[in-house]
DNA sequence: TATAATATAATTATATTTTAATATCAATAG
DNA sequence: CTATTGATATTAAAATATAATTATATTATA
């Protein structure tokens, strides 16, 4: 696993759209700036949350991105994965990849317990939770 | 967070002596050659182990490593640490970073939750417990 | 037709993994 | 006692992989 700086970006950016009211709709270029996020880094991003209907995007004049979902029903597991792909604490875990080596399979029950535990708590909280702690 | 091969080829290595009885003294060219790790490599993991007195380093003629604790005594969270590095999540909870955007700090509580709960996790976990698990 | 998202390619930066060379140390043969 | 041998210790650096960023062309819509 790696949580990347994408994700920290992320994480300013939905929150910056969970202060205004459900529905509002953000320029790519606007939260860019708000957040202090690379414009076209962002782009790739916000095209990914969209993809999983964390967001909705519309093209065009008065075009923009808004929440696809109350932020209370967004939580972070769905939002590191949107990001950062597939949550893998050990290659070991990765259904692509596979355990190949037999002798470290040995720790293989270890990392898919603990990996489970971590989805269980990042499952948890939600966009809202952290928007919420958050004063401005 | 990241957990690296070297952490990997650590496991595999520590079930490795593990299986012996305790205080046998092995050669870090046995060892590679049994784990199927990078010899030089290893040289550089079997260090990082002996620094945090996991291992037991001599040198010279009749030299090796040993294990310095019991397996049942030996954590994975000090495995992954003495091998990876401290273990951070996120950047944002790197001390010696620091969480220098204010804004991004929102989830800053929740990482530092959810990091709590995994390193109680990891130090559930021992080195026995793995190589009890393993059937060779 | 201007605007804004979408897609993709190219580039740069950083981190991981591996290899190699050299230094240090301890046992022991002579 | 000292030279040799067999082991770890240390360091540098090359190779590879991944992450971060930038740039450009495409598509949709008011």
């Amino acid at each position: 696993m790696k949580i990347t700086r994408a994700c920290d970006y992320t994480i300013r950016a939905l929150v910056y759209m969970a202060q205004s009211s459900m529905g509002t709709a953000f320029m790519r270029s606007d939260i860019a700036k708000a957040c202090n996020v690379p414009d076209s880094f962002l782009g790739k991003i916000l095209q990914s949350l969209a993809k999983s209907d964390i967001l909705v995007s519309e093209r065009g004049k008065k075009g923009g991105f808004r929440l696809g979902k109350e932020p209370k029903n967004i939580c972070m597991y769905d939002v590191i994965v949107a990001v950062d792909g597939p949550l893998n604490i050990n290659n070991c875990l990765d259904e692509q990849v596979g355990c190949c080596y037999d002798q470290s399979c040995c720790a293989h029950k270890m990392w898919k317990d603990v990996q489970a535990d971590l989805i269980e708590k990042l499952k948890k909280y939600s966009l809202a939770d952290i928007s919420e702690g958050c004063q401005q």
